[in-house]
DNA sequence: CTGAAAGCGCTAACAT
DNA sequence: ATGTTAGCGCTTTCAG
């Protein structure tokens, strides 16, 4: 009615000089606090009228907390962090909190840098995936907000913590394959910067010993978790002509580089060699052969961090459950003919 | 010195206070604005003690902007996506700014909700990847601010708007296969309300018409860009037993699961059965065998498209190079054996 | 129940 | 060059 379309966009000024009310009555219409309903009704009106939606950045700063969640991980990008963050994604998107997502791409600097945005930003809560934030730093964050950590183990804090047996689920690879009558059997492993590579190579090494194998050196191939660097280790190290009947790679994208470096050496999986993955991606049921691997349940990795977050905002006690890093039979495997 | 250490977060008073001098010589030396050398000297001295940093929300309150961009993205977990993302984040991580993503999962309502959120927030620029925004709202949105449009065709907005050819890009695939001397081709789309589906299945279309093939109605296999649905087309086409060639998929994802499929019917790849894909995933060189495919430069338009959105922040005329949409030999392909 | 006014932390006139 | 002051848009006392 009133032709005073600007492009400034709207404040609760408008919305109160359009419904004759002060700013104060707006501004408790807007949230849900007693008025006179005649009135209310009134300033509902305008306000839909208007399409008026009140400044989330001026409420942040009178109220001191902004809905939103900072998530500091590795890489969004990599296939794996991916289904944490679909996870994250979906539990906040229900609480009505929105996630700010930073990669630090394995650089503790960026790291550091990433902490810093998130508090200046003066995020209510920050998930901390993997990394390598000091402890006393983590301690020191917790004090100021709700801090969930994931993927990092032998960390005493009173934080929630959500950790996935990696030794184990190693472990469990392993032993799958020496099972299956394997003796020979190489191992792949990710950066020894990273936590979750340490603590794969150990397993596989317990399992080995457990079972009374002995681990040749050349066996423990370096890679780097991206598909790459399996494909050539792979490669370079059937050209050794070393025997060996079975393979372990710590994560499955390097699965799937060990699986076309094996086809191209005129290997077949799994009948000359069997292979196993680590992560069971969406991917990894479709590859030829369908990779057998050890499951983490990313996705619900993802939901339970949120959920912790969330319940440490609103001073519930978060849960923290353990994980089961379930072996995946498909068909990238099979006993060792004799 | 002094032990006043609150948990309340520090303010500008706090430093002004320690350094003898009012807060807006402090705000001053923070922005960089003239301050006497000695007394920004010391200002800085306390700064740097006190670990000060000024609240980035009070700061968007009071200037206006935000130093965040919005980007609303289909499903910030798939692959594609994630390469796309992994581009706008290098170049908007140069820029000093903040990308809030926020996924849609091809929900019209979610778009809107998160476009609200962006604009709540106060972005300071919006990119669009694909999605169902109507013209005439992308329109309304970058008249308030700074928007890039993404993978949306056939709009006429005074808008940067970074396509790609997805009929050319197809045509291109098909043509492929032709030339191969394949006639009985079988196409498996992706759901027909994304854009880009429609595109390349035209672009399948036409270069069958243009090689004067017939195109058999049961060739197109209907799928929705996942494994799962191509696994199960393809294993429900091959159970026809109507003779086939050669098959495009929409993207590589579905090309996997019919890759599967076909492995599974014991048909092999490309001795039976001719393959080609659609994007070039980085896993796509992985797969045995390796997947012929068109390359879609995911991360370069996500740079581009960063950059678009940070020259129009900073009023320079962004640029919008067009992409190419190469054919990647490897070797899922090969020519018909007669 | 409602309006006036204070104030969240900072920047940018405005005085000095 | 520096300090004082007025807001940015909102919520929340505090009076009435």
């Amino acid at each position: 009615m009133t032709g005073d379309d600007l492009g400034r966009p709207l404040t609760i000024r408008d919305v109160a000089r359009h419904a004759g009310v002060s700013i104060s009555t707006v501004s408790r219409v807007m949230n849900g606090k007693n008025v006179r309903p005649e009135l209310k009704v009134a300033v509902q009106q305008v306000l839909s009228e208007l399409d008026f939606r009140p400044s989330a950045v001026a409420r942040s700063m009178v109220r001191g907390t902004t809905q939103t969640v900072g998530v500091l991980i590795e890489d969004i990008s990599s296939a794996y962090y991916a289904e944490l963050i679909k996870g994250i994604e979906s539990v906040l998107e229900r609480t009505g909190h929105h996630p700010l997502f930073k990669s630090s791409h394995w650089s503790a600097l960026r790291e550091d840098e990433a902490l810093k945005v998130f508090l200046d930003h003066n995020v209510d809560a920050i998930i901390v995936v993997g990394g390598f934030i000091a402890e006393d730093r983590l301690r020191e964050l917790s004090q100021r907000l709700p801090l969930v950590v994931v993927g990092r183990s032998g960390l005493s804090l009173e934080v929630p913590t959500l950790t996935l047996d990696q030794h184990g689920g190693a472990y469990r690879a392993t032993r799958h394959l020496i099972e299956l009558g394997h003796r020979e059997i190489v191992h792949i492993c990710g950066r020894m910067t990273q936590e979750d590579a340490v603590g794969r190579l150990q397993g596989y090494y317990d399992a080995m010993r457990d079972a009374g194998l002995d681990v040749r050196p050349e066996w423990v191939l370096q890679g780097d978790f991206l598909e790459t660097s399996a494909y050539r280790a792979m490669l370079g190290f059937v050209e050794l002509n070393l025997p060996f009947t079975a393979v372990f790679a710590a994560n499955d994208q390097m699965a799937f580089g060990a699986n076309l470096a094996l086809h191209r050496k005129g290997l077949r999986v799994p009948d000359d060699v069997s292979l196993v993955g680590y992560d069971d991606l969406p991917m990894s049921a479709y590859i030829v052969p369908p990779l057998t691997t050890i499951r983490q349940p990313a996705q619900q990795v993802g939901e339970i961090a949120a959920r912790a977050a969330h319940d440490l905002m609103t001073g519930k006690t978060p849960q923290t459950p353990n994980f089961e890093l379930r072996l995946v039979l498909r068909e990238s495997t099979r006993p060792l003919r004799r």
